[in-house]
DNA sequence: AATACAAATGAGAATGATTATCATTTGTTA
DNA sequence: TAACAAATGATAATCATTCTCATTTGTATT
């Protein structure tokens, strides 16, 4: 664990708090958590944290770049741990199961449509509804 | 004006509020508008309804297929006319404007991306945040 | 045109996610 | 170890949106 490296680089303070959230983004088997989420899982563990901390060190890593945050259309986000490497989400609209992918060449195209209409592209967001096939999905395909 | 048939025909009454809003959206210069621009606009013009009633027409009219609704990363929803033909969005960070933008190949590539991993595709969101070119834009780009 | 009744409306309360406030606690640095 | 800014937790506040419910309004019927 690099965890205290991360903190320090990102010139945040190395608190119990921010440790705590960071590890559990780097073990838990979820990859994606909402802040309610992670809020529940350290209560779980008999963490002391309050809802309004976690929101905030949740801020603070998605511009510290170590999480990045998925809005989905059904007004929550999800944080997930910044891979480096950027990627697009299909949801499941049953089980809220996320997966990702990713395809160089619409990722060209987002950037040539973009420019060719004078803009400059920040970033973007691809979020694709669909139905999943997962066991537990309470969708029977 | 062939609104009052729309409405008919998606088995709502005629009601004035609902006239008036679909009406706003035929006539604004601004295809895009948020329930609280919508209602902004209808007291502007002297129009004396509620705002929880802009809200469920907007929806009402989402679901009949009048409107097409786009949540934004801000956590606002905007709606526009439906035009039939499925566009995805450019929005400016600085100001807000929106532009729209259709590439067969990103959704052809979306398709298969989707049904490669098993899902079966239901809708997509794909917003490009950039920075634009208007003339008034607080970006001076 | 008057009646009848369900559907629609408006005002304001309620909700749910997120953010702000502020007194208290905790890292860090000298 | 003192000293002080930064961080935290509890709770209030905010913002968009939805719900509640008494009142009003279309519409279909005499």
């Amino acid at each position: 664990m690099q965890q205290p490296e991360d903190l320090k680089k990102a010139g945040l303070k190395l608190t119990l708090p921010r440790l705590k959230i960071l590890n559990l983004f780097e073990n838990s088997s979820e990859r994606h958590l909402s802040a309610e989420e992670v809020y529940k899982q350290l209560l779980s563990t008999g963490e002391d944290v309050g809802l309004a901390t976690v929101y905030r060190v949740l801020t603070q890593f998605e511009q510290a770049g170590l999480l990045v945050r998925q809005h989905f259309d059904n007004g929550k986000s999800v944080f997930e741990l910044n891979k480096g490497e950027h990627h697009d989400h299909i949801v499941c609209l049953q089980c809220g199961h996320v997966e990702e992918f990713y395809d160089p060449e619409i990722e060209a195209r987002q950037e040539r449509n973009t420019s060719e209409r004078g803009f400059a592209i920040q970033e973007h967001v691809l979020h694709i509804y669909a139905n999943c096939v997962k066991e537990n999905c309470p969708n029977k395909t």
